[in-house]
DNA sequence: TTAGTTATTGACCGATTAGTCAATAACTAA
DNA sequence: TTAGTTATTGACTAATCGGTCAATAACTAA
């Protein structure tokens, strides 16, 4: 029917993800993308759109894997406070780590893109409510006020995610981690 | 001995707060700059530096300005509670009124810039410790694990922040709120 | 009045920005 | 083989970016 495409449609996602998580969407030039993707622009234009879209793939692909990521882990078997706690490590993790200074593309989107653009708005709000309900879910049997507590959760992640990206210290992480998780019990 | 400056200089530097403050780093043009003080861009450079130079002149402000009065609220007089509820209120407020969408220039700078520059990492890391501090004095006489605490209540106020900022329910930073004080009792 | 110093001004710079487009290439259905 | 469709390519554009600078203005000490 016609020439079919030449990139793993994936890799391409998850490179954009890559840049826009690392650099945030103001400091990421198309040429970033280029680097990055290694499509040239024009194929980035037709194939995606124009910069703001690419920016809205890059959130959906976070969404798909590594929030997805989290709810699913949110949902297997144990203790809430365990997979809650391991929530919050992986933020340490990831900071000790150096990876993208421990930022989540979420938070980041929330600062930066969010106050300014309708779409991003709705999308961030979609996924910090489907990550709410996952922790509700988990902590649900366990309390009677899982909705308020669930919310609550999300915020110290949130602030865990401020921190990481701060440089503060890791042993304040920790600490919100655990102060957190007696609001459970 | 020579000719004297014609702008007030904290009339200047506010405006290169808000100006920051609202848009970010890389989201603001020296020419958002030029049109929100007033200045010429040649006089811009002239009596602070380059863009990064204001950018620190602007942080430092909102420390001055802001930050200090935070801190200063916390000192004052009462129980705690009250104040650190204060504290989650004034973003409730902040987002409610819409006022540049319940940001706040510390918490926007840890995500945006902290990672990328040394200075502002140094900068806002003193300003969280300094947070922190203040904190840690208003509920030290009433719990033997003030300084845990107090790094617990700056993460989820920094969490509020972002709550805020990608257009959450304020009920939810209320709940977050209503939580967080009972860690301190 | 003059010499020295600094502030203000606006024109100017090269580099980079996001985005476009016509030419070409690679494929398939007929 | 051919006609139709879409992907790739790289040159191109207009606008904007951060930053510079020489000319001029406003002041003070001598």
């Amino acid at each position: 029917m016609a020439r079919p495409r030449e990139f793993d449609e994936r890799k391409v996602k998850q490179a954009l993800m890559h840049v826009f998580w690392q650099k945030g969407y103001e400091a990421t030039s198309m040429q970033d993308l280029v680097d990055a993707t290694g499509l040239l622009k024009g194929s980035l234009y037709g194939a995606f759109g124009d910069k703001r879209a690419l920016y809205m793939v890059a959130l959906e692909h976070y969404d798909h894997t590594r929030i997805q990521q989290g709810i699913d882990m949110l949902g297997g078997e144990g203790p809430a406070a365990v997979k809650i706690a391991n929530l919050f490590d992986s933020v340490v993790e990831a900071a000790r780590a150096g990876l993208f200074s421990g930022g989540c593309l979420l938070c980041n989107a929330s600062v930066e893109m969010a106050p300014v653009d309708k779409q991003v708005e709705g999308s961030v709000k979609a996924t910090i409510r489907r990550l709410q309900l996952a922790v509700e879910a988990a902590i649900g049997t366990e309390t009677s006020e899982a909705s308020m507590v669930s919310g609550f959760i999300i915020c110290t992640y949130l602030g865990a995610r401020v921190l990481a990206k701060a440089g503060a210290p890791l042993q304040m992480i920790i600490d919100s981690r655990d102060r957190c998780l007696q609001s459970i019990g």
